[in-house]
DNA sequence: CTCGACTATACTCTGAGTGAGCATAAGGGC
DNA sequence: GCCCTTATGCTCACTCAGAGTATAGTCGAG
């Protein structure tokens, strides 16, 4: 209903795909290699009049730039709030960008994204693609092996920076997101708020990006705990993804897309650690899957487990009718780590 | 990154609120009256570049259109695949418009929307605005009263499409979508899934809108069990936004964001019974709220309780720090409707 | 060929949380 | 005081989840 006397804003579209898998135990991201300043870039393109509809615009884009065709495919989020490369506070038109997000879940055993697939089309913006750990950009967010380092150092510095503030009142309140989001206790840690760390942490320019995008550098080298950056807002929104596909997986079986058609219960375990960041306890995890029928028995066994031979599970997608919230649920072990 | 040879779309988005409310225990969304054919809409406007971001835009155009100040907001979803009119197969230019939704709750005691405000501004977009009980539009969702004769009927006339598939993979594949949707056992009723349903009336061609966006007449009147249409996708976004607050009221306490201050137990009871349709045990459903710490005493009576006066209860923000997700559980009384 | 390392799998114990319902308290109308 | 209404307190049974112990297979070193 565009109302006659009002202008609207020339409006560009980006279709982004967060490309996400589970290799080796590491989730993982898939970007481009790096631009100008060789910071990684999420794959994405613009919305085209041929896309039919948005995801099919997304999928395309994905095939063109990297030669993956996805799989499970869910939209994100739509960023329009895009920081503007300094010196350009604004479009000359008026207009702006939108980013809508997607995430998508591919099985570790698919295909390896192939450039020269994309250079073979004569397309200029060919760029070598990349599996980037997750954890690389976010080493907080990993507690798979125990409270992280980087946990503590980041909680340190949101306190300075809380400690730092002008009045008594903000102060309390940068001292109260800290510890709703960093909050000190290992076994009250919320993994779901991944996507609440990194923009406080952004708010408290502890994230490069935060210089970057108000046209500044950083004062100085922020320390491994900062993580990996990548180009404009893919940090953030990476993050979103992980907090989402973090929810997902206590309520859909969305993490058999990201195995094989067959595999270990330690292998699916593994896959929610990875996922969740957190340990979980091997024999509460198998009774948990086992009892909610979310897989069944190929009657193969895996080879290669190293110890006693492990039966090789399938997913049994029945589940879906049987159960109204078929997930993981992923509580940390009392003791933190693996054993 | 756009791509110099690739042509990019010309685009027009849409911001699209759903403000929700609950009313006399009776959930509530705001529409504009109707549009030429007298069909509701949900309040919206065109992004345009003097908005600063996405959702001051949208607050924007609430304000303007409905004299509504927004608290609490949230994205939706970004749809991009809008029904054409008839007629219009596609735009000129190529273009498309893309819809940028979100949810905002109000609280009861909040302002009433006023037309007039908006008509002194001279606009002449101005519409009636109006609140319509959710229920109206998906009578299947509510089960608050026991199972409701809608539902039944919505059942039975899903299973009549899904026997009269072409071939028998098909009629598989639809009786396997309506049991998991809209299966048989009210106990096993899975509020979370208003949108599947919504989705699957709309692909048997049960909800006119189907029709509509085809560009064809409904066959024949559909049976009050359809309940009202809403303009264009208005329906479908509704859908959405109900599936979403029905899973974000287990987790986050955004409940409170639909009462006034103060509020006695039954009424918070009854707004989350309006909001995932479906009828609460009362003693234990304040057990939880209790001992999550979700409330606090205000010392005050509520006058006008009817039986014993019930104690007024204020949300207690800090809770937010102690549990990791606090809200509250929805599981229908086994015995189904109130007591 | 036996032992030890390693991993898979089975089972037990225990306490917290939840579904259900009974019982009691505190108002109002008559 | 009786009865209706709603609020509030409490019990009981049962399920489920966290933690840990115990047993079963397989491999490789000695």
């Amino acid at each position: 209903m565009p109302v006659p006397d009002t202008p609207t804003s020339p409006v560009t579209v980006d279709l982004t795909a967060v490309i996400i898998a589970v290799t080796e135990d590491t989730p993982v991201v898939l970007v481009l290699s790096g631009d100008d300043e060789h910071r990684p870039t999420l794959p994405s393109g613009p919305l085209q009049p041929r896309h039919g509809t948005l995801q099919a615009g997304l999928r395309n884009w994905v095939e063109r730039r990297t030669g993956l065709s996805l799989g499970y495919v869910e939209q994100l989020y739509t960023f329009g709030d895009r920081p503007l490369p300094p010196g350009h506070p604004r479009r000359e038109d008026g207009g702006r960008t939108l980013s809508i997000t997607y995430v998508a879940l591919v099985p570790e055993a698919g295909p390896v994204p192939d450039p020269t697939r994309d250079r073979t089309t004569a397309r200029a913006t060919a760029r070598a693609a990349a599996w980037v750990p997750w954890y690389a950009c976010f080493p907080w967010e990993d507690g798979r092996a125990g409270d992280p380092p980087a946990r503590a150092a980041a909680r340190a510095a949101l306190e300075t920076w809380a400690a730092a503030a002008p009045d008594a009142e903000t102060r309390a309140a940068r001292a109260e997101r800290t510890s709703l989001t960093f909050g000190a206790d290992p076994l009250a840690w919320d993994g779901h708020r991944a996507l609440e760390r990194y923009e406080l942490l952004y708010e408290a320019a502890l994230m490069p990006e935060a210089w970057w995008d108000a046209g500044r550098a950083p004062p100085g080298p922020l320390g491994a705990w900062s993580g990996r950056p990548l180009v404009l807002d893919h940090r953030r929104i990476l993050a979103t993804a992980i907090s989402r596909l973090r929810g997902k997986i206590t309520y859909r079986p969305v993490l058999f897309e990201l195995l094989p058609e067959t595999f270990t219960l330690l292998r699916l375990q593994r896959t929610a650690e990875a996922i969740s960041g957190v340990p979980l306890h091997k024999q509460n995890f198998r009774r948990l899957v086992t009892q909610q029928k979310l897989v069944e028995e190929t009657g193969a066994l895996d080879p290669d487990t190293g110890g006693r031979p492990a039966r090789l599970m399938r997913f049994r997608p029945e589940v879906a009718r049987e159960r109204p919230a078929p997930g993981v649920r992923v509580t940390a072990t009392r003791r933190g780590a693996y054993p």
